[in-house]
DNA sequence: GCCGTTTTCGGCCCGACTGTTTTCAGTCG
């Protein structure tokens, strides 16, 4: 898609610019720029010149750029620039530590065009007596390059916060601490994190940062100052902690928090508002006054809007809702009825039926559905249809067992190469509840795996398309599918799309969850769990929905039993 | 390079920490 392709060309031409000490504004516009393009739902080429020239941070002379990519395949001030500027130093400002002055800065002295130069020349000691080149820089030059080369890949969010949520607890009971909150992209829920923010309010800064770096599980301290403190976790995720006043502590909280997107947005409206906002509180601009910060909802009231849940900071429309008051109500733990699609130890769950029963029972859902791998997939023991015969006679009698909660009966049916699916009709047409996935062939075509969903969507026994587009996080992409089209056959034929809470998958993701309550189109949080435990893996699916602006109503499994009923049978 | 409820020019978010310097530039978030 060209949107790809023209974010990373004005993300470099901002480097590049940066490394030649062009005007800082002119650089932000080309990151903004980009930005707006990211977070495009259509491919910019769709576009006309007008329309363009009305996404916000383009203006006549970024479109002008855009149109010029689109014809031609490249952008000349791009070209100009990799003339000018070795492109190894792009990869030089990525290591930490380095920023463009350093880059740039080595390329005049010692002509280190690239890393590998870079390396060669530490090696050989010629940086010493460079100005501003101390031991120490030698030695986080020294460091960074192997963080480069490590990979600072993102991190999985259920990888971090536990790790952040053991570490807040931890700190919780220190002495001095009297507010603490995990913060940055963790709190807004974002799938993966960069590294984990912590905002504690305090009289005591210095008590509590101490207390910090001692934490088990801190392997190495990188920076340390009166209220702020990095470190690294053995996980070898970074922990930055903020210690604040308590009357600061809602402004560090909205502060830390983000994006920083959101951030600038909410600090323009102070600005016309005559106010400033930082980490401490926000201000009146003409003599610093002291006006909120001890709460996030008295930050964002000063500046005339109602608080905004993390999960929508990510300025994709949330500031212009609050302005009018329109923001989502978006959905909660407690609006969840039930888990539609569960795994038991018929296929390759880990507790037999009865044992999920009880566990759906103690969650407080009115409604479950058993949903085992059909016979396609025999790593997983998939059901033959006999196995499914005697899995309903089983669910028959747990139902009588239990009567204050729904079975049903269901199947994770495989979405075969072909599109056709791996049990016949008249198998599919006795279970309450059908989910078809795909689980092969993920190598295809777009065409081929778009054809290919949208036949078993036409299926008229399938309710549901489990995991749509079959990422793992930090594993697998997702294959490649048209997943505006597959939205589009949803809607037409009647179909939910899932969001799948396993936290590798997260599949929908936000941005095309949103696309589905776009098109009015409902969408199922199942855990896919494979054990009792893993049902609480639908607060990930949540958080999804959350960043999605998803409200109860765009979600089948938060019907009531009636309703749900009443929409599985069309 | 963008943008406009004091503006088509003159603004553009804001502060902490490090390493080296001797008052601050560079980097980061």
């Amino acid at each position: 898609m060209k949107n790809v392709e023209i974010v990373k060309i004005f993300e470099e031409i901002a480097d590049f610019l940066e490394i030649l000490n062009e005007n800082p504004f002119r650089i932000r516009a080309y990151r903004k720029a980009a930005k707006t393009v990211e977070a495009l739902a259509e491919p910019v080429d769709t576009l006309t010149p007008e329309e363009l020239i009305k996404l916000p941070g383009i203006g006549k002379d970024l479109a002008g750029k855009i149109n010029e990519y689109i014809e031609t395949g490249r952008i000349s001030l791009h070209e100009e620039l990799k003339n000018k500027i070795p492109e190894g130093l792009l990869n030089v400002m990525k290591i930490p530590g380095v920023g463009p002055k350093t880059a740039a800065f080595l390329y005049e002295k010692l002509n280190l065009k690239n890393i590998d130069e870079l390396e060669k020349a530490l090696f050989e000691g010629r940086l010493k007596g460079l100005p501003g080149f101390g031991p120490k820089t030698e030695e986080n030059l020294r460091k960074g390059i192997m963080m480069f080369k490590k990979g600072r890949e993102r991190i999985p969010l259920s990888k971090a916060l536990p790790i952040a949520r053991e570490i807040a607890h931890v700190l919780k009971e220190k002495s001095g601490v009297k507010k603490i909150e995990i913060a940055g992209s963790i709190r807004r829920w974002k799938e993966t994190v960069k590294d984990i923010d912590i905002i504690c309010a305090t009289d005591k800064p210095e008590m509590v940062t101490l207390a910090f770096v001692k934490i088990p599980g801190i392997k190495e301290v990188i920076a340390k100052g009166p209220t702020k403190v990095s470190v690294i976790h053995k996980s070898d995720i970074q922990v930055d902690l903020r210690v604040v006043e308590e009357k600061s502590y809602g402004s560090a909280l909205a502060y830390f928090t983000g994006s920083k997107e959101h951030n600038i947005r909410v600090r323009d409206l102070a600005r016309q508002k005559g106010l400033k906002i930082n980490e401490y509180g926000v201000f009146k601009e003409s003599d610093e006054t002291f006006i909120a910060g001890q709460k996030e909802e008295d930050v964002y009231c000063a500046v005339g809007l109602p608080w905004i849940p993390p999960e929508l900071r990510e300025d994709r429309g949330e500031i212009e809702a609050a302005l009018k008051n329109k923001l989502p109500e978006i959905i909660q733990l407690s609006d969840i009825k039930g888990d539609l699609h569960i795994h038991s130890n018929y296929s390759d769950g880990a507790h037999s039926i009865e044992e999920i029963v009880i566990s759906s029972i103690k969650r407080g859902y009115s409604y479950i559905a058993i949903t085992d791998h059909s016979k396609g997939l025999g790593v997983a023991r998939g059901l033959t249809e006999e196995r499914i015969l005697a899995q309903k006679e089983e669910i028959e009698k747990l139902a009588r067992r239990y009567p204050e909660i729904l079975i049903l009966h269901g199947i994770e049916v495989n979405i075969q190469p072909d599109g056709s699916l791996d049990l016949p009709d008249e198998v599919l047409q006795e279970l309450d509840i059908v989910i078809a996935s795909v689980h092969s062939a993920f190598k295809q075509s777009e065409n081929e795996m778009t054809e290919r969903v949208i036949k078993a969507i036409k299926n008229p026994f399938v309710h549901i398309i489990g995991h749509p587009t079959g990422r793992l996080l930090g594993q697998r992409e997702p294959y490649s599918i048209n997943i505006d089209e597959i939205i589009r056959n949803a809607k037409k034929y009647g179909k939910f799309l899932e969001i799948n809470s396993y936290p590798l998958r997260m599949d929908l993701n936000d941005i095309n969850a949103r696309k589905a309550k776009d098109l009015e189109v409902k969408v199922v949080i199942n855990t896919d769990a494979h054990a009792t435990a893993q049902l609480d893996y639908i607060i990930y699916g949540i958080s999804v929905a959350r960043r999605a602006w998803l409200e109860k109503n765009d979600i089948l499994n938060t019907m009531k039993t009636e309703e749900l009923l009443e929409l599985i049978k069309k």
